[in-house]
DNA sequence: TTAAATCATTAACATTTGTTATTGTCCTTA
DNA sequence: TAAGGACAATAACAAATGTTAATGATTTAA
């Protein structure tokens, strides 16, 4: 069996039972990319219609405010899904861009090919309702991170969370993050030294 | 047709066709019950066994940080759901409290209900992916809103997309809702008179 | 109906965080 | 390999937000 494709169905595994069979039809819509690093893979106000899965490297999840400046939504690792899922879903504009960060190895998975999933694969409907409800829940804990923790905290957890995504990612893009400036962040570091 | 029972099923048409005579069956195990204002009715580090549907009233979603202080997360308005989600489908103890603001009436779906709706309804994962879709993009739109706008923006759009809410909760509890202390929503409130 | 509790407002002050500018280092690329 | 750009650290100052305390109004409960 191809090998990437196997990578992809070990992490569905891990969601609901993958039937060899259905699992054989349905994985030939696959596709396989590769991108350098700091490409654009989905663009703000672009509808998204695919999800990526991370085989290799590392993606950042990104939007422009208001006043022209960038925040940093959300880091993809390796063996994860990602998307600006609402876009996705509902196919409007996204409110997000994905770029890589590192050079990177990605598993594309269009719309019809989510849908194809749900009626052809046996557990489809309940791998989109657990996967809706994992991202769910690390929403969920963002926001009570936020409302509980400083700035401080959060990084210190995200350093737990993610031992060497502080030396893989450019430091501001970490302050931008956490919600604070480059310079706090900087001031911050210092003093619990 | 029993009238409160009707309420929650026109609320679950929203997402999902519901076969009548699957409902029959199903809603016989909905149960009732009516809430004076101010009551607790899930206990921060309890587990969460049961789904709640505000058929009329209104509840806080909140928690109390490691300094002691109470945070607002959320309000459950009226035809919604409301429950500690993840608590509920993990069964582990719940990061928070839900209370009534007024005299409510709910309808309580236990856990076993849902799983039972999983089986029983021929849409049933279909609800679950959906009910945890939504809320994933109310999360979602939630953090990107702390990302982007300012604690006076928020105020102005919570009032905006429920406009009769501010009238119905005390102050402090939009402030920490906001995520700032009560002083603070005064102040920001006089300025833009 | 009255006393107590809760709540919103305001003021004064403290703390946190942002902004701008400067400098030195490292990385990129022509 | 040399120059330009990106980046992190630091300092000085500005703005946003928190804390404490006092006051008056409203609500709650005995």
């Amino acid at each position: 069996m191809n090998d990437p494709i196997d990578q992809i169905k070990k992490a569905i595994s891990n969601y609901i039972d993958v039937d060899d069979l259905e699992w054989a039809d349905y994985a030939q819509d696959f596709s396989l990319k590769s991108v350098k690093k700091k490409e654009l893979i989905l663009q703000q106000g672009r509808i998204c219609n695919t999800v990526f899965f991370v085989r290799k490297g590392l993606l950042r999840v990104f939007f422009v405010d208001a006043n022209g400046e960038e925040k940093t939504f959300h880091f993809s690792m390796e063996n994860t899904f990602s998307a600006d899922y609402e876009s996705f879903l509902k196919k409007k504009p996204s409110n997000y861009s994905i770029q890589t960060l590192e050079d990177s190895e990605l598993i594309l998975m269009p719309f019809e090919m989510l849908h194809r999933g749900y009626e052809i694969l046996k557990n489809g409907e309940k791998l989109g309702r657990l996967l809706a409800e994992e991202y769910f829940f690390l929403f969920s804990s963002k926001i009570h991170a936020i409302y509980t923790q400083s700035p401080m905290d959060r990084y210190n957890q995200l350093n737990k969370a993610y031992p060497n995504l502080l030396q893989r990612v450019p430091q501001h893009y970490i302050a931008s993050f956490l919600n604070i400036s480059p310079v706090h962040l900087s001031r911050l570091k210092n003093q619990s030294a």
